[in-house]
DNA sequence: TGCAAAATAGAACGACCGTTCGTTTTCATC
DNA sequence: GATGAAAACGAACGGTCGTTCTATTTTGCA
């Protein structure tokens, strides 16, 4: 129910229901997922929302009722972008290793990205860890439904049989997904150089380790032509 | 300099100056300590620590001066507890490999307890890694004491032949230190079981790799009788 | 153009925050 | 036990927060 939410419409069929009042909503929302990016689920304040905005605070608030409405249609909008810049994309690639390097690659490539804004996915992650509520549970269910369909690209490299078949996917997952972990937390608290060729680096081990063959390790590029191999 | 600090001091020697007010400091700081272990460290109100305390709002701040100034010695007595956890135990370790798995061991059983009360260090780098200022540079440097520490067991591991010469030993830190975000997002925030044991795994197969032979990949209670192999 | 509805503004609220200040209690020492 | 110092208290300040309420403006549509 994560993956098709009805918020985010095309521009064309609902010319019509596009009020002013959706249209600002939309610009309050993409000034908050800034916001929140910077300062946190928790440091997203409707004061400093309506300071952006150059709304009132009353303005802004009308919009979404509560703070922790807020909060969620945040996580929602967050997800929604994550998905069109990560795991689509990643989806029209064919099944298997190519695939699944494509999706760490574009997701390296976001977390790069977010060096200077943070990844709502991480910095939610610790902030709502024991913090139950609302905005806790749609959290967690973006997060797990990218873990699904991380842990579903490995589980078809397996069929596909670029992996070995008694490749465990939580496991791998597990592995590339501290990666990820390692690289946020290197690039944008530590601030060490280097960290995404370390990631890099390690996925390419993570991958040799688990590949069926040496021939499998080749970047993604030069593995481009095999896609033919489907069945 | 983080790794001598002044204020632990020993409870035989200085009897005599161990006042009233250094008694309740410390007692104040131990529940600071778990109130922001929960909470996290912005999290961490004066007045939610003189509930907890029982004490006034202004005693509790009388013995810091500031939110500030609090904050930063939270973060000292973590980094002092988590020395003696972790470090310390694994520094009576022999020099290699075993010493190298201590600490994974202890760091790992250190945040397996921390699922229900929170990793200072984790939820702090996260809190801070956009918000200068002295608090996030306490915690830096707590943080970057530790991976050095790190860094020093790994190339001793090297040194003593127990892992590959050409090992780098800041990219396996980065892959070890991702297991370890893994285990803390898995566990603490996802609420998923087996983390610890994945992680156990996967560093297993990070030694593995870069070990010299196959016989250095033995757990580590099988190796423990070969302490006294010292020199 | 006019009208109902939606959108926004503005002021005010109670609660909590860190901090200050003056007072009072408790302590260590003679 | 008296005394000066250290420690703790309690009230208050200015600030920000989310939220509520009532006007006022703006919008969409007939």
């Amino acid at each position: 129910m994560t993956d098709l939410s009805p918020h985010a419409r095309d521009s064309t069929a609902p010319q019509r229901s596009l009020l002013k009042g959706q249209q600002t909503r939309a610009a309050i929302l993409d000034a908050a997922l800034g916001l929140a990016s910077q300062m946190g689920l928790e440091g997203l304040s409707i004061g400093a929302l309506a300071d952006v905005t150059g709304m009132s605070k009353s303005g802004v608030f009308a919009h979404f009722g509560s703070r922790e409405e807020l909060q969620i249609s945040v996580v929602r909008e967050y997800h929604a972008k994550f998905k069109e810049e990560v795991f689509v994309p990643a989806m029209r690639q064919p099944r298997g290793l190519l695939r699944l390097r494509t999706l760490f690659d574009l997701w390296v490539r976001r977390v790069s990205v977010e060096i200077d804004s943070g990844c709502l996915y991480i910095s939610g992650a610790v902030e709502f860890d024991d913090r139950p509520g609302p905005v806790r549970d749609a959290l967690v269910a973006m997060v797990q439904s990218w873990q699904d369909a991380l842990e579903r690209a490995i589980a078809m490299a397996v069929a596909e049989g670029h992996l070995r078949p008694d490749t465990e996917a939580e496991q791998m997952l597990f592995e590339v997904h501290g990666l990820i972990l390692a690289l946020h937390h290197d690039a944008r608290f530590l601030c060490k150089p280097g960290a995404v060729e370390r990631a890099r680096a390690a996925f390419a081990r993570v991958v040799a380790h688990y590949a069926t063959d040496i021939l499998a390790v080749q970047p993604a590029r030069a593995a481009t032509p095999t896609r033919k191999a489907r069945g």
